[in-house]
DNA sequence: CTGAAAGCGCTTACAG
DNA sequence: CTGAAAGCGCTTACAG
């Protein structure tokens, strides 16, 4: 059943062809100087025989893999979110002939990272966000290897790759004002992540580009538990607020919570909006409105950044990230 | 910043030990005759030189990879199956130093598969369901590389690895029957399916256990579509049947629609279950009775069988797979 | 434009 | 028990 395994190797085909193997090796990588018709020949014969040269001894002399290693957080809920990412990198990777490697990390654990690294298996390193936090990122800086984070990063240094948060921001916003809200309050998270500051700053221009005033009085950060969205919500209701825009999906749930506690109906009473959807404010009651990105497309473009830094000539450059501003119930 | 990356190899270890490089291969290997002393005192020093082989120069001399190659398609929708998965593929494969390269299957093609394959860059394949229909199979044949197929095969010369089907259904046909349940039905797919006959095979075990007589006017095969499962329900409810039992969770879904449709209420008219979870059973209405496997440990199982395939040795032999009966409101 | 030779970092018969 | 040498399948100065 299994045809005969005998794999050609470029050593045969220079024999077969009667050239040497240095010929062959130019043909089909195109570089040094050879003869036009050499090259047709070459490619010629080894399309036939179906030859295709291993990669890993190539990587060998070259003293690369060709592997990307790609780390993700075995906790992350938001499978979907990954997936796509995934798909993105994958299929970038392979446009160049590179192969991604998982490496899984559990409780920041960075085992697997340390044994990819260790074991000379790839050539650069995709950080998702959340593996972030880990030391990660120290590790690769001292050893040197070059990697780039998909999500925010308030390291400076790090290549990071990212939503367009505050365009995004700024655009729901706008629509939110342009529905004839004029109270708009904004709760986000810990004010110290660079991401919490370009949502705030999107808020902030669309704001700012109709010549309205963002009432200070009605933003609130770092809100990160019940209690804290609960007091955030309190007075949000005092001050007679009329519309909530949440930095994120998990303040969007708890917001939700506190506003279904205190028997505040959305959207009749309030509306809400959240700057980040996770495929999980669809399910919401009711449905939020909110922040929908490109996953995939971020996925290609970090890929597209590790390929650059690897040295690799981009045959296009990355596209612009988009995204859309998905209107639901929450905000009728 | 960066660490002076004067990769150490197995030459400058030998040289600064003032042995040959076979030795210190042979040390850190394990392999061959070497003095236990020699062994000891190459091993520490390693260690403390922070010294890791190049595991793809070892593969090139040894004609492997290291590598095993993971093939996912595109267009699953149940993506915490195949997260949940790839962590256990990942977790085993690197208890054995293998890493796992992602290909991806878009729409049944296979140029992934191809790339990977083509490139030499893997040792074997490890396809999960629904890859399997695609031709991979056929191709992975010709080409002799060594693959498992985590999910159901009908190919009986594939090494499949695959939840406990029949024993499940069994275990939860026979909780029902428990509950007094005494006409059930079964609505299943594709009868030629195997996994459709391991499942049915349990449904009729549990009745058989019990001395009960399956009624086979209540049990209905190649069930896909809408109007079919309308059709089955149709005679389901005629028949007086007191309980239904659907092989996977899209019928289910179907089979809850056509209920609906026709204004009967589960469970109070009639019970519902389902053969199959994939996180969606909870959130229907009502939230149905379904088995739920654990998909990690097939990941672990299908890894390690593949690496047994390779010649490896393993540590330990695989698990017995698991699996739960979770009861939800659709049987109350 | 083409080739012989050294090298990438390992392993493994073979000889001692 | 240990080592010199050939080899895994490529690339790439260097020389012609």
């Amino acid at each position: 059943m299994e045809k005969d395994k005998k794999k050609y190797t470029i050593e045969d085909i220079a024999r077969e062809l009667g050239v040497s193997k240095t010929t062959v090796s130019r043909a089909l990588s195109g570089k040094g100087r050879i003869g036009r018709e050499t090259v047709e020949r070459v490619q010629a014969f080894v399309a036939e025989r179906g030859y295709r040269p291993n990669v890993i001894a190539r990587g060998l002399a070259q003293s690369r893999t060709y592997n990307l290693g790609l780390v993700i957080p075995m906790e992350d809920t938001d499978v979907s979110f990954f997936k796509e990412c995934m798909g993105g990198i994958c299929e970038k990777a392979s446009e160049y002939n590179y192969d991604v490697i998982m490496a899984i990390m559990k409780e920041d654990r960075l085992t697997q990272l340390h044994r990819l690294v260790a074991n000379h298996k790839v050539d650069g390193i995709i950080l998702t966000r959340a593996t972030v936090e880990s030391g990660a990122v120290r590790f690769l800086k001292e050893q040197g290897i070059p990697f780039v984070v998909i999500g925010p990063s308030d390291d400076l240094e790090v290549m990071s790759i990212d939503n367009p948060n505050r365009e995004a921001s700024r655009e729901l916003t706008a629509l939110l004002l342009m529905k004839g809200l004029r109270r708009l309050s904004l709760i986000g998270g810990n004010s110290r992540h660079y991401v919490t500051q370009s949502r705030k700053q999107g808020f902030l221009d669309a704001h700012r580009d109709r010549g309205f005033h963002a009432d200070d009085a009605l933003i609130f950060m770092e809100v990160e538990d019940y209690r804290k969205a609960m007091w955030a919500v309190n007075r949000i209701l005092l001050a007679e607020s009329d519309g909530i825009v949440c930095m994120d999906d998990n303040i969007s749930a708890l917001v939700l919570g506190c506003l279904r506690e205190r028997g505040v109906e959305v959207p009749d009473r309030i509306r809400l909006a959240s700057l980040y959807d996770s495929h999980q404010m669809e399910q919401n009651l009711p449905p939020v409105t909110s922040l929908h990105f490109d996953t995939k497309e971020l996925g290609r473009n970090a890929c597209m950044e590790m390929l650059r830094m690897l040295g690799e000539e981009l045959l296009q450059e990355p596209q612009r990230l988009n995204y859309q501003v998905i209107l639901r119930e929450s905000t009728k």
